[in-house]
DNA sequence: GGGGACGCTAAGCGCCCGCTCATCCTCGGC
DNA sequence: GCCGAGGATGAGCGGGCGCTTAGCGTCCCC
């Protein structure tokens, strides 16, 4: 189901383009920090102590606090559009690739939920060039997605009266994974990313639905909607 | 260009039961900052000169920041309570009435979106006692449009393999709403809700959808998703 | 028309913020 | 054995934070 390589660190990023190691250390701790607190919440002493250096430490390998979230922003959209990217050009009918990329893409924002959070929710905080920049990123993971939709819609393997509204629904629905799930739960990400699957699938009209998806039935309730973090 | 007080008729929350009048405007101010900028980064001197206050003004009528925060809160969440309880206790199929809590409550997010934005992300922000309150409104939240699916699930109106799972993405999709929504976007608060109330249909397997939708194909793009305060 | 209650403000307290700087430690090259 | 470069630090800067307090005006009630 996942490799050993995935699993290793709770987060599956990898971080490793990040050098020297101190700086990746301090990225590493401001994901965290950002992601339980707030960018704005955040202190820079906050983020040195978590990576065991002093305040100024900081300043050697990132000119602002503001660089540090640009960075991670960049990182992360570019793993996540790797990821549709991947799912939409393998081979196979629109039906599989888009089931693909919506579990592929929910089992990341679930398991590495830190990461996503600062990722898709910290956006705001970002200067306007830096924003710019990202957003680009999202207008071609928008594009990935919307593609699927279309072929299939072509096609006639998907039944969609609106591809564009549709698509803003699905990476909506993806996203929003980030929000509300808690490791502690009692769903792992590879069961979410399926039932989503089945889920959009049904969204889009497709003609023969996940099939026997099975075994995702009664198994309790969830915490509702805890948003999570805080805890430490 | 415009006061607190004519740009929260906008969003169709009355605050009519905040008493005194600078009361309402510092509330109706907190609102409009904590969503444009997140609680934490917003001060209660940007609050209180929105409001056209002293700084001090703000501590005659709130204790802290934070009762801001909870007062918002609490009225938010039973306003969306209200809205779904409306639709899941009006007479009709289950069908009906799931078309019709998906769309007035996608409708309050995205008219609303000011309000919503603070209501449905800032939770974390609150203090354990206020927390613990806020998510209790949120069980309540979730029962209704759980509700409804198991009905709709029990009669073999619908077709639900995970009926936890899948209350929990419609309130999801609904909830995001508040994200992405762009008052200057092509989309109304109306397309918007009745696209979701057919987009929650399929994903519930209701035997007839939402029939001669129509209109909804074809109108340009949307703006990939860009998640807009920042503005002023 | 005197007096207290109330709404509000100017000033400011103690604290912590993002960030800088002079200095120190470590280590490879000669 | 000496030196320079770069990683790391302790101290601290200017400023803004949440919140408090002393006092002022404006009403209402008698």
């Amino acid at each position: 189901m996942s490799t050993a390589e995935e699993r290793a660190d709770s987060d599956l990023q990898s971080w490793a383009e990040v050098t020297p190691d101190a700086a990746r250390r301090l990225l590493l701790a401001a994901v965290e920090a950002f992601a339980e607190r707030g960018y704005h919440a955040t202190t820079t002493r906050d983020i040195a102590s978590r990576a065991g250096m002093s305040p100024a430490a900081l300043y050697i390998h990132y000119k602002t606090k503001e660089e540090l979230l640009h960075r991670i922003s960049r990182i992360g959209h570019e793993k996540a559009l790797e990821i549709l990217r991947t799912a939409a050009r393998r081979e196979g009918s629109a039906t599989e690739r888009l089931a693909d990329a919506v579990s592929s893409f929910v089992r990341w924002h679930a398991r590495g939920r830190t990461t996503a959070r600062v990722v898709q929710y910290e956006l705001d905080s970002l200067g306007p060039d830096a924003r710019a920049e990202i957003l680009a990123l999202r207008r071609q993971v928008d594009a990935e997605v919307r593609g699927i939709i279309e072929e299939g819609a072509a096609s006639g393997e998907f039944d969609v009266l609106d591809v564009q509204g549709t698509t803003l629904a699905v990476l909506s629905l993806c996203i929003d994974v980030a929000r509300w799930f808690n490791v502690d739960g009692p769903r792992t990400p590879e069961e979410i990313g399926e039932l989503y699957a089945d889920l959009v699938l049904r969204m889009v009209g497709a003609k023969k639905a996940g099939h026997g998806v099975g075994k995702a039935e009664g198994q309790g309730r969830i915490p509702v909607d805890g948003p999570g973090p805080r805890g430490r």
